[in-house]
DNA sequence: TCGTATGGTTGATTTTGTCAACTATATAGA
DNA sequence: TCTATATAGTTGACAAAATCAACCATACGA
């Protein structure tokens, strides 16, 4: 963790029902409980592999801005830099990222996936959407219609209350 | 992590989008990237506090079943019970916790919160509903009723493939 | 009462994360 | 240009979190 960094909470407590605790807070805290576990989001490994959840993170926030630098990373993901740092060295020791010194400012390097490390990114990907069909193989049709205008209903709600 | 335990993932891949994929899988993973960082749900400290996430679980999963045992939550929460001793042994140390042995089985306790870490625990819930509410409070009165509606939608739809 | 299972502890070790100091480059201003 | 200050990244030392195997004590069924 970083300095300004704002640190996670709101899940697994029970409720203390304070008078002035409006019923929404409540039913946020008591779907974070739930949701989280049942798609797996808890624990330090990430799938079955033997990556942690921040390396496997770095790797996706590489996946999916080819040419950013360990400071963007450092910074969006809200890690220590020295520890960023000893993990980028890692993976491309093993082969998976490649560093590029950028022209237009030699402290820093672009960060890329070779192609071994982009096939890695994907069995990722695909493990995990193997794994959300599995959970939630049961639901008809008609229920996985809900269910994704419902997680719509969701993110547009909260997308705006971030902008506010 | 323990032994039969399914590992984290489902966050902060992005799409592959492969022809067999469905696009309700694909929109639970985007939920997923956007919810987790939304409601400050990553990162390894509870909080502000010097817990990390894990021990304050574990305070919670006190709070709510009193005189619970080690095996217990070693066991909900997934997590070595050599590593579980230890946090018990030091939130027993610092007051917050305490063993009771049971009496119809020598081999286990049942741990309860002291007074302390009760409050501890409440000190922690009145933090996360303050953050909850802040994050939801651009949100109108009937916004809000949406989301609540939206919210109990997924959690039943999910209860539902989870049963199944 | 013997063998085996379970709850929990301990020691050793690895992995993960933090902190401060440092190098090198960049940038803005006198 | 020279100087001061900021930024990108690395390194060393360390602390905290997590894992693994061995172990003790109690329980329980054959």
């Amino acid at each position: 963790m970083q300095k300004g960094n704002t640190a996670p909470g709101t899940v697994f407590q029970q409720s203390s029902a304070g008078a002035g605790t409006s019923a929404l807070v409540h039913k946020v805290r008591a779907f974070n409980r739930f949701y989280m576990p049942f798609m797996h989001l808890l624990g330090n490994h990430y799938l079955g592999s033997e990556y942690s959840v921040t390396e496997a993170r770095i790797f996706f926030e590489i996946y999916r801005q080819e040419g950013c630098t360990a400071a963007h990373i450092a910074q969006t993901m809200q890690i220590d830099k020295s520890y960023l740092s000893r993990i980028i060295s890692r993976h491309e020791k093993d082969g998976y990222i490649r560093r590029v010194r950028k022209e237009d400012d030699g402290r820093s390097y672009g960060l890329y996936l070779t192609e071994t490390g982009r096939n890695r990114a994907e069995n990722f990907i695909s493990s995990s959407d193997a794994e959300i069909g599995s959970l939630l193989s049961p639901l008809s049709p008609e229920e996985s219609a809900e269910l994704e205008k419902a997680l719509d209903t969701v993110t547009k709600l909260l997308e705006k209350a971030q902008q506010s």
